[in-house]
DNA sequence: GTTAGTGCAAACCTTTTGCAGCTCT
DNA sequence: AGAGCTGCAAAAGGTTTGCACTAAC
């Protein structure tokens, strides 16, 4: 019988559910955070250590296009790669922190309210949407401000002139 | 003397303006359109021939960082390049047609709104905000329409099961 | 039994990096 | 003069593709 989820979804449109599928859309739809291809990978291989790489990319490829996962880049925070939520939820923006990269989602009315307008202002048709947003959460704000003082005086020392922004370093494969 | 425009951004912060570098920033303040890095790169070389791709890539990074420009994807439609336009105009957000690529820009002010409950509601302080949003036009919508009974039809008719989206093909680089 | 889906390897596109030489200021 | 920038070549990261085999229905 076809649950109210993604995978009930999917056995409608008689699409194979697969060993390899049951595990992603679970990983998916259960998991907290906000996953991306590799990240879901890793998890995946846990439980089934044949599972492929490729698999993962096809499968949330499937997702996207039949409307059953968004993808969110939250703002480039930590690489270029792509996070991946189900759309079970209600529309929400997300808002990163680029210090602590911390999301925070966002539900209130304005969001509904924007979408509407943008229907009848110009006749469209949504299908999705997405809202991101930088910045500093209220606690690396103030951080913040002690790192730019900081930085001030070490210039004045004579120290290095800059200082990348914390990225997440680049994930090597095995 | 320093304009009002990024060029003389720059010049205060004492970023060097080289040729290169007034080539490009010409053509992100000026062209009207939406331009990913190849684009760019390609309308710079007519200018200045010997102009190398990196030198494209460096410049949107350094505006990047610098709050000069905006980074876009436009929901991926055509590909998972990124795009870039100036901060010089007021913030909006961007409306994709998913079927003819057409871009249009939102101004209205449930933008702000949104903007304002996100910093009143977490005490955030916003330093980007993107909002995309993809669906179909209002001349594609009927078009689309058409398009989903012609392919019911091949379907009863024992056709091909599914037709890829329009997309543009991916560029080979000389 | 069919046909969709998987794994593997290799390709692809976009973007970044190291380094020697050039050029703004 | 000298730090900052450029070009070139090469690499990296993330994702896709071709093809033979496997498994869901």
């Amino acid at each position: 019988m076809a649950q109210d989820t993604t995978e009930g979804s999917l056995k409608e449109r008689g699409v194979r559910l697969t060993r390899q599928r049951q595990i992603l859309l679970e990983l998916i739809d259960k998991t907290g955070e906000h996953l991306d291809a590799e990240r879901l990978f890793q998890m995946a291989k846990e439980r089934d250590p044949k599972i492929n790489r490729v698999t993962v990319y096809r499968t949330l490829k499937m997702l996207k296009s039949g409307g059953l996962v968004d993808e969110l880049d939250l703002m480039h925070y930590g690489g270029d790669q792509h996070y991946y939520e189900t759309r079970l939820k209600q529309e929400h923006a997300h808002i990163i922190c680029l210090r602590c990269g911390k999301v925070e989602e966002f539900f209130g009315e304005p969001l509904q309210r924007l979408r509407k307008q943008i229907e009848s202002h110009f006749g469209f048709q949504i299908l999705l949407a997405r809202t991101e947003v930088g910045g500093y959460c209220s606690h690396c704000q103030t951080l913040r401000a002690r790192e730019v003082e900081e930085l001030r005086e070490s210039l004045s020392g004579g120290a290095r002139p800059d200082k990348p922004p914390a990225r997440r370093p680049r994930t090597r494969r095995s």
